[in-house]
DNA sequence: GTCCAGGGCCTAC
DNA sequence: GTAGGCCATGGA
């Protein structure tokens, strides 16, 4: 079988210790990070939605206009016109696409579990990812939030940041896919939905602070030891 | 003024 | 298959 995308370096068996280490390095320095911020499962599938390529900041200022709006419910989005949901979605940027996404995913809802998230998160979960995916706005990382902070389903959500940190240390190639370093992860940590919401969580906030897209990171860096060589990778 | 953010889609090559 | 453009707002 060949392949053609950079596959994650596979460090043997002990690369589920070096992660865990990694893992457990940050939570010491940061702590936990209290993932997923929202207080119901359909505020957690607007968050990942509105969180494309947007800091949470903003994601923010659109979930209060949400429930300004009264429209935190599934009742109150089936009624609403596209043009109200953009208008609350719009401090998160691409309001369009996402009020559209938003749209279609309460449609598809109804048609295919009944308008219910019980029924939906009840379903199986390589299905339910394979059909999420399948709704226009939504990629494998949307579909992933969704499935693990909404679903408690143990698919790690390999983000931008998540490569970039493990891209930074040599435990990825450079360009690796999110396909590529998910699997990655799934395969050398156990599947248990506390560790990869907390792991990503960490991950993330790592990012935020030392592993920017351009600038020289490390410096103060929770991960600056594990670096390879001990020298900055960046 | 510039860069960037907890992506995804489409088109051209 | 993949690189590049586009979608858009708000904070640093």
């Amino acid at each position: 079988m060949k392949e053609s995308a950079p596959s994650a370096t596979d460090h043997g068996p002990g690369t589920t210790d070096v992660l865990i280490r990694y893992y457990q390095q940050m939570l010491l320095r940061l702590g936990p990070q209290g993932w997923w911020p929202a207080r119901t499962r359909l505020g957690v599938i607007l968050g990942a939605i509105l969180t494309q390529s947007t800091s949470w900041t903003n994601v923010e200022l659109a979930m209060r206009r949400l429930r300004r709006a009264g429209l935190l419910t599934l009742e109150r989005l089936r009624r609403a016109t596209r043009a109200e949901i953009e208008a609350a979605v719009r401090p998160a940027g691409f309001y369009r696409q996402k009020a559209e996404t938003i749209r279609a995913f309460i449609t598809w809802l109804d048609r295919c579990s009944l308008g219910s998230l019980n029924v939906l998160l009840a379903r199986p979960s390589q299905d339910l990812r394979r059909e999420l995916l399948r709704l226009r706005g939504l990629g494998p990382e949307t579909v992933d939030a969704i499935l693990l902070y909404a679903g408690r389903r143990p698919f790690f959500v390999a983000d931008a940041y998540t490569r970039r940190i493990l891209s930074r240390h040599g435990l990825a190639p450079k360009g690796a896919t999110y396909d590529t370093v998910q699997d990655f992860l799934h395969r050398h940590l156990p599947p248990d939905p506390e560790l990869f919401n907390e792991f990503h969580a960490l991950l993330v906030e790592v990012g935020k602070r030392h592993c920017k897209r351009q600038a020289a990171c490390c410096q103060g860096c929770p991960l600056e030891e594990f670096l390879p060589g001990g020298r900055p990778a960046c």
